[in-house]
DNA sequence: CGGTCGGCCCGCC
DNA sequence: CGGCGGGCCGACC
């Protein structure tokens, strides 16, 4: 057969969904599990994250309050932050604005009339 | 709006 | 197997 499947708890359709969120955009670990169809898994999806060395853009993954989920000031919090700011993320003391930059967005339109503005 | 408290479920002793 | 902690989350003060 092609692939094996079930096998890896859905890690490779964490990380396929991970590489579909846009440039300068990010998504939670929960919406993440959503579209990889493992739903209530936002822990596993940072613990492939966080073992992973496939060229993914982890960066671009936070939590559903908006901030990162590394130790504010740590190295790994520097690092995730500059990236996401090198795409042109906003940071609002210490988190950014899911209804704003969360892809997907909520409705299509809602996501349009917000980027207008 | 920020801080806590349980759940949830997986990965690794 | 049993326990524990984690790049979490939503409900509730």
């Amino acid at each position: 057969m092609t692939k094996k499947r079930g096998d890896d708890s859905g890690a490779e359709r964490i990380l396929a969904a991970v590489r579909r969120i846009p440039r300068g955009r990010v998504s939670t670990y929960g919406m993440i599990a959503d579209l990889a169809g493992l739903p209530r898994r936002a822990r596993l999806v940072g613990a492939v994250l966080r073992q992973t060395t496939a060229r993914v853009p982890w960066h671009r993954v936070i939590n559903a309050s908006g901030r990162i989920s590394f130790p504010a000031g740590s190295d790994a919090w520097r690092r995730q932050r500059e990236r996401l700011e090198a795409e042109g993320v906003v940071f609002v003391r210490g988190r950014v604005d899911l209804k704003h930059y969360a892809w997907p967005a909520r409705t299509v339109q809602l996501d349009e009339l917000l980027w207008k503005m």
